[in-house]
DNA sequence: ATGGCTCGTGTAACGAGA
C-alpha cells in the first residue's frame, strides 16, 4: 500500500492539482487536510473519476478532512469520539486491513494564546482515543498535518523558532507522547537528506530559500513500521502554480 | 518594528494559517 497526506489549503483550490498529483503518483490512500468545504460542495464526481473512493468531514471556510482510496473504505468515524468538537479535524477509516486516521491537528497561533491551550487540549484527547485505537488495531497509521516539528532538525532555523508555536516544548512533549503509544515516524525510519520540510512560508521566498518546518507525518503502528520500504516527501507540487504551502508525504507499506 | 503570501468570505478589508 502507498499511503500519503497533503494539506491541500483548499480543495476547491486545489483540485486540479490532487487530480495531477494522483496522476503522477497513482498512491493508494491519500489523506487530505484543510479542503475548506462544507460535504455538499465536496468534489466526489472528480475524484470518483479518476478512480478513488472518498469519504469526507467537512465544515464551511475553515480545517476539513478527507480520505481517498483505490480501494474499499469501511467502518468510517468522523471526529474524536472522546472530545466534542465543532471544528472537523478528524477522519478514520479501514483500508485493505490498515485502520487510517486522518488528523489536522490545530495550528495554534502562538504560545500565549486560547487556540495554544485548544491546541494542547485537543492533542491530549487524541491520545486517550489512540490509546483505545492502537489497542483495537494492530495496523495503525496515524497521518495528517500535525503542526508540530518533532525535532530541531525539522526546523529550518532552530533558534529564531525557539519556543514557537508548531516546535515548543508542550507541543513537542504532546507528540512524544502519541508517539509513545507505540507509533513510529515513518519519515525517520530511513536516511534523509539534511533539512527535509513538508511547508514552507508564502512570504519571504520561504520555500526557494528552504526555509520550511516538517510538520506533516505518517506515524505507524509497528507492525506498519517493519512492512514500511520507504516514507518521502514529495517537493514537486510546491513547484507548480499556485501550489498548497504543503507538500505531500508519502510511505509505502508492502 | 512590522509585515511579508494565500486562502474564504463576500464584494472590503480581515481573520486564519504556520
Amino acid at each position: 500500500m502507498k499511503l500519503a497526506t497533503w494539506n491541500v489549503n483548499s480543495l476547491k483550490v486545489r483540485l486540479p492539482q490532487v487530480l495531477q498529483w494522483l496522476s503522477d503518483n497513482p498512491v493508494d490512500v491519500l489523506c487530505l487536510q484543510e479542503t475548506k468545504l462544507t460535504d455538499d460542495k465536496f468534489p466526489v464526481a472528480e475524484i470518483e473519476a479518476a478512480g478513488y473512493q472518498v469519504v469526507f468531514s467537512g465544515q464551511k471556510t475553515y480545517n476539513g478532512v478527507a480520505i481517498l482510496s483505490k480501494l474499499p473504505i469501511t467502518d468510517v468515524v468522523k471526529n474524536n469520539p472522546r472530545y466534542e468538537d465543532a471544528q472537523q479535524r478528524i477522519l478514520a477509516a479501514t483500508i485493505d486491513g490498515v485502520r487510517v486516521v486522518c488528523a489536522y491537528v490545530p495550528n495554534g497561533q502562538s504560545v500565549d494564546s486560547d487556540k495554544y491551550a485548544y491546541k494542547l487540549g485537543w492533542l491530549a484527547a487524541l491520545h486517550e482515543w489512540l490509546a483505545e485505537q492502537a489497542l483495537l488495531h494492530s495496523n495503525l497509521a496515524v497521518v495528517g498535518d500535525y503542526n508540530i516539528a518533532p525535532d530541531d532538525r525539522d526546523v529550518h532555523d532552530p533558534v529564531a523558532w525557539a519556543g514557537q508555536v508548531l516546535v515548543s516544548d508542550q507541543e513537542r512533549a504532546a507528540l512524544t507522547r502519541l508517539i509513545d503509544l507505540g507509533l513510529q515516524d515513518a519519515f525517520r525510519l530511513f536516511e534523509q537528506a539534511e533539512k527535509s520540510f513538508s511547508w514552507w512560508d508564502y512570504r519571504q521566498l520561504g520555500f526557494r530559500l528552504n526555509k520550511g518546518l516538517r510538520i506533516d507525518h505518517i506515524l505507524l503502528s509497528a507492525p506498519l513500521a517493519t512492512r514500511c520500504t520507504a516514507c518521502v516527501i514529495d517537493r514537486a507540487p510546491r513547484k507548480w502554480e499556485q501550489p498548497s504551502d504543503h507538500a505531500p508525504v508519502i510511505a509505502t507499506i508492502v
